[in-house]
DNA sequence: CGCGTGTTTGATAGCAATCAAGTTCTGTGG
DNA sequence: CCACAGAACTTGATTGCTATCAAACACGCG
């Protein structure tokens, strides 16, 4: 699984001269909840999901993390989040105390400072979603943002409906429903159950804006 | 949620040698969202309550303060969120530039990174309950995490009850509906709509968590 | 082809939102 | 100190959204 160490310049991606490049299959774990946080991780390709558990045992999923997303970022020395491949894929790998004595104390820190700032972010815009938005503006939301990730003309969704359901804090079924009344409103076109086209934009940034 | 940062011994309260004291009377804005977010603030007394608008007018509350708490963490430049005093309250407020300055730069990236790093864990925590608890799983868990707020026999609420609804992704009447059946059930003993005394804590623990 | 997994669709139930009065609290002025 | 008005809170009736329960349908794989 450490295959090499990837030689970049390390202006643009600071994990290339710190970090090892790391391979994963689908459905395998990056780290797990309540391991301690050492190392931090940059996706190279594929998706990783990070999820929690309540103590009633529903769970809760942290987010979805794709090429360029900075993984592993926790509060507190353990991960309070699992992280696992949703598709095969490629991570540079590298620990903190590396970091630091590559980039300096100071690079480090901004870099860790800047990963955690927009965790925080997103951390905040979901509980505006969860605590503020309707089933269907929260599927528009959610659809529109993977549309926004990809850039592609058709998005691939590589998370199951459970996997959304959990994201959003709603029930499969309803994600279900809401991914069908979206299609039927020609808002967006599913060629697959995993895949999709945006159809009307407008009308999807105004439901879940 | 609304975990404290723990008091500290003045040598460790760097806010003390770098801030000025201020006061704000109840219902006064700190800080308006979307203001450039220069000073740090750090209650002393009182409480400050954090909220944003939805573009569709719904309000969402990030969370309330009380002393001892670090506020004016946001992610990028701006205030993302407003702050407005709940009560009269004084602060002592800290320009970033000048903590680093009197603290020396690597204690002051440590200090906004303890803040950041709990404001996260915060909101993380929130999304779990946005997510996956019930109106009255969410209710009872406010409560006691007021009560451990304020270590005292009678908790008072310095918010009313629309804040807590706002907060907790509930209507007015839900929320009051809900004090009402702990109340009946014997799990706290509201003297007045704004004072309580916790009467299982065990109950109410197993509620929440 | 059959099996298992994942997704969709349907019927129903239940929780929380909404709509609508009351009731209590609070602050202000007589 | 009391009276009053407005705000905040509680309670009640009803609606509606989402969860739950249940079954059918698609798809991938041996």
């Amino acid at each position: 699984m450490l295959t090499a160490i990837a030689p970049q310049p390390s202006a643009v991606r600071p994990f290339a001269c710190a970090g090892v490049v790391m391979t994963f299959a689908r459905g395998e774990e990056l780290y797990a909840q309540a391991e301690p946080a050492d190392l931090l991780y940059e996706i190279v390709s594929g998706c990783v999901r990070t999820s929690r558990l309540a103590a009633d045992g529903r769970r809760q999923i942290g987010g979805f993390y794709y090429p360029g997303d900075v993984l592993g970022i926790e509060a507190g020395g353990d991960h309070r989040f699992a992280a696992e491949a949703l598709t095969d894929c490629t991570a540079v790998a590298a620990p903190r105390s590396r970091l630091a004595a590559r980039l300096g104390v100071e690079a480090a820190v901004r870099l860790e400072t800047e990963a955690l700032t927009a965790e925080f972010a997103r951390a905040q815009d979901h509980v505006l979603v969860l605590g503020c938005k309707t089933a269907c503006e929260r599927v528009a939301r959610f659809l529109l943002d993977a549309a926004d990730r990809q850039c592609a003309a058709v998005v691939d969704l590589p998370m199951g409906r459970q996997d959304i359901a959990d994201f959003l804090g709603l029930t499969i079924e309803t994600v279900s429903r809401m991914i069908t009344q979206l299609q039927t409103a020609g808002l967006v076109d599913f060629t697959t159950c995993r895949t999709f086209t945006v159809r009307d934009r407008v009308a999807l940034t105004r439901l879940g804006a």
